[in-house]
DNA sequence: ATGTCAATAAATATCGATTTTTTTGAAAAG
DNA sequence: CTTTTCAAAAAAATCGATATTTATTGACAT
């Protein structure tokens, strides 16, 4: 057999490069909430052609980053209060239903990835590392619950989330609280298998934030 | 100032016309799940350039209906029952809670609209006159919980379990029980405010329908 | 001042052709 | 026989140019 894993950095398409870096600068903030995309503009910006950057962008309207209006473009998603209440109370009830599926199959190679995820997340120190970290973490939670489109849910609101973050403090708002605890929590419960634990910890988690960036994002 | 009400049917691009086309095909099993969609093949069969064509099926992975491999074109979303398992659980879980919304902020405005909404489904005659009616109930029940996206993954959610509807029987599986009883019961506990009943009566009709899709969909 | 309307400008949408990548299959090597 | 190689064919991806549609502007009438 002949042996190939996909960690190498494949030649990705045009496309797809568009793509992530497209969907990078709008959660970070560098295309504002609501801002006109024009098709000339990002095609110069991002040296490739009209159709990768249309196609990067209607992939981008699956993540709900990206509104399509028909024959009149594309804008990146509006910001606003109440989406951010709704993607809160979303994310808090999808994962808590994915966390106590996660927790009911258990068994030992998800036990296994959580304790490397939060450990991986623990050590890394550059904000950038420690995103990544995060998300992993987060994902990892609810990875054994073994429904794909729930975790892509789940996941699209993650990132969702993330852009208002950045929009409430630049990116780093939440390095000031102290998480380290509410993140120990939630995985001592899940790698013990305390489903009504690990819940209450993560809703807490995502309450606390909330209200931390509520007061943030009063610009809105 | 200038009045110009949205009813007007606009002269719609090419590549809305390829979306709704090719999910019709995609819903109706015309285009088999997991067959490969060749650009080539769908632009001479819908008359446009290969651009509109694959922003069309870009659109379509939104939908969970088509899935996208970088450098290696698109494919109808692959069925399975374990993936109609999912939908039906999910679903199942997420419009009880868009409903519970829904009637926790019921008001005469959204009464009006099921009570129309159901009228339209009782009256409708065609297959396809009575698809569109049962969706616009569905959704209409849904319709007050003031939560967009929480209403975009239900909306999604039913759409892919059409498809496994025409995977069962060719479209016509769900006219054979007698639905009419248990959207009637649905329909007049969530009038009456009934939260209660109403979720009740909505989870019973998913979990019947699911039932009597499962026996049928053993071909899978 | 204010609203209308046509001309112009700008941007989107689309096409047809070209480039790049993947797939296929037959011949060569083990 | 099976596996590997490699060139031809097929398909995907991309580009540059053009057609269509929407947005803007400013003269003109109200």
């Amino acid at each position: 057999m002949n042996m190939m894993d996909d960690t190498g950095s494949r030649e990705i398409s045009a496309t797809r490069a568009a793509y992530l870096t497209l969907r990078d600068m709008i959660l970070v903030g560098e295309l504002p909430a609501g801002k006109k995309l024009k098709i000339e503009e990002l095609r110069t910006m991002l040296k490739v052609g009209a159709s990768p950057v249309r196609e990067a962008l209607s992939l981008l309207t699956s993540d709900m980053l990206v509104e399509r209006i028909d024959q009149r473009g594309f804008r990146a998603a509006p910001a606003s209060i109440a989406n951010f209440e709704e993607i809160r109370t979303l994310r808090s009830t999808l994962e808590d239903i994915a966390l106590r599926k996660s927790i009911a199959r258990a068994n030992a190679d998800w036990e296994e990835r959580l304790v490397l995820a939060h450990h991986k997340m623990k050590r890394s120190t550059g904000t950038d590392t420690f995103e990544e970290a995060h998300k992993s973490f987060h994902m990892t939670l609810l990875s054994n619950a073994d429904s794909p489109m729930l975790e892509r849910y789940c996941s699209q609101l993650y990132d969702l989330n993330i852009r208002y973050r950045y929009l409430a403090a630049g990116g780093a708002s939440y390095q000031r609280r102290d998480i380290a605890a509410e993140h120990e929590d939630i995985f001592e419960a899940a790698v013990n298998g305390d489903a009504e634990a690990a819940s209450t910890a993560l809703l807490r988690h995502y309450r606390l934030t909330g209200e931390y960036l509520t007061t943030q994002l009063s610009v809105l």
